[in-house]
DNA sequence: TCTGGGGTCCTAGGACCC
DNA sequence: TCTGGGGTCCTAGGACCC
């Protein structure tokens, strides 16, 4: 017998920088977004004290200080190489893997004859805390929503030591009851509260409600959560990653803009960034979009975006930063003070699929001489880290450039970074 | 003063076709 | 006065996820 597993790193985050400075361990700490905005990360010791997440940083900041909590920036690249490191561990241990998110995984794993999972997940928790110094939770079911849904009992449940097995209790009812239908996988804000208005409010009654009136309101995302709860295998492990079908750089600013030149900037780095992870992919686009708006809790909100459509798919950087520089000029305004603003490559084709045969007709120098000149520049910033050459545009003085005031080091990543133990 | 970023999937409705 | 039906494709926007 097959089971789904759901397993994901606690608080991983902030597990993250406890892990690299143990000065941190059992201390409260928040994680912060980009830019410092909100909380959105905690550890135990932080949750602890009833801080709340997502909620804005600076209505925290004094009562966070109060309290000793330790506020962090996000650290992406340290995330981003611990959670590699993680999911190479748990490699070795389940038969099909699907990364689902930087810390979280859906697995298959073939039940042993006893049907018993728990000394199987028990090993790999104490696996990989010894490895990572990071805590996984485990939940087990028959298929991937009741998988998510026993990955949060086990959370719950004083006795369940991070491990829960939906599917090997005699009265699951009784554990789908308490479960809020706010907390189940692709219930979000707007489904609860009709939900709530219709008196259902736990996993076993959406389970048990009317099939049509769900298939109605909520088409079939609803219908399929419905039959999963019902134990029905709709949503399967995809082991093989899928490529991406848009490739997105946005972020708000540290200070509003109003000047034409600084959108033009921020929205160069953007397309530099997007370009190169273009590459990466191996994808090439034929549909690019820019926007930019006012904070969403100004008084009077302003949003722009212009878009284009390309007849050839490209992935050069230079192309791309002349139809964004001619672009920035539609969506800007000067009568408001810009707080963000993004580049979106959509329409995205695999590079090779094009390329054999339409190049015997499209060859020219110039575009050879362009791509010889983007590779270059991609395997001199992987040599020597990001950065080390890119267009003259991104080198003025920029004041508008995201706060991350509160970071910490890159010691997993970058060797001047290491920690050094004194002993 | 200060409120994240990057994705996916689905649906409704318009444009267009024969 | 009477003015088709059925299909596809595309896009914008909603909802949700971590």
């Amino acid at each position: 017998m097959e089971a789904i597993v759901l397993i994901d790193g606690n608080n991983f985050y902030a597990s993250c920088e406890q892990s690299i400075n143990p000065n941190l361990r059992g201390k409260p700490i928040v994680i912060l977004s980009n830019n410092d905005g909100c909380i959105i990360a905690r550890s135990p010791e932080a949750r602890a004290l009833k801080i709340e997440m997502g909620i804005p940083y600076f209505k925290e900041k004094e009562r966070l200080n109060q309290l000793g909590v330790v506020a962090l920036s996000s650290n992406y690249s340290l995330y981003g190489d611990m959670s590699r490191r993680l999911m190479s561990l748990l490699k070795s241990y389940c038969e099909k893997l699907e990364i689902y998110s930087i810390d979280e995984v859906f697995a298959s794993v073939s039940r042993p004859h006893d049907s018993n999972l728990y000394p199987w997940a028990r090993e790999l928790r104490s696996f990989i805390y010894q490895s990572l110094g990071i805590t996984i939770t485990i939940g087990i079911a028959e298929n991937k929503v009741k998988a998510k849904l026993a990955n949060k009992l086990a959370k719950t449940l004083n006795s369940s030591a991070g491990i829960f097995d939906l599917a090997n209790v005699n009265n699951e009812n009784d554990y789908l009851k308490k479960i809020s239908v706010k907390s189940i996988w692709g219930v979000g804000n707007k489904t609860s509260k009709w939900l709530i208005d219709k008196g259902i409010k736990n996993a076993k009654e959406l389970k048990d409600m009317n099939e049509y009136e769900i298939k109605k309101k909520l088409g079939v995302i609803g219908q399929r959560i419905q039959l999963e709860l019902k134990g029905h295998k709709c949503l399967t492990v995809e082991e093989i990653r899928k490529s991406k079908k848009e490739i997105q750089v946005s972020r708000s600013f540290g200070s509003p803009i109003t000047r034409l030149e600084d959108l033009k900037q921020a929205l160069a780095i953007y397309t530099i960034k997007a370009a190169a992870k273009m590459r990466y992919e191996n994808l090439k686009t034929s549909s690019i979009t820019i926007f930019t708006r006012t904070s969403l809790y100004s008084n009077e909100i302003y949003q722009k975006s212009a878009h284009k459509k390309l007849l050839e798919a490209t992935d050069s950087t230079s192309t791309i930063l002349k139809i964004i520089l001619d672009l920035a000029i539609e969506i800007y305004n000067p009568n408001y003070k810009l707080a963000k603003a993004g580049v979106l490559m959509q329409d995205l084709s695999l590079s090779d699929y094009l390329q054999k045969t339409i190049q015997l007709y499209y060859y020219d120098t110039n575009s050879m001489k362009s791509r010889n000149l983007t590779n270059t520049i991609d395997s001199l910033n992987k040599r020597f880290k990001t950065e080390a050459l890119s267009w003259g545009i991104t080198l003025n003085k920029k004041k508008w450039e995201m706060n991350r005031r509160l970071l910490s080091d890159t010691s997993t990543t970058d060797i001047r970074n290491i920690p050094t133990i004194i002993i």
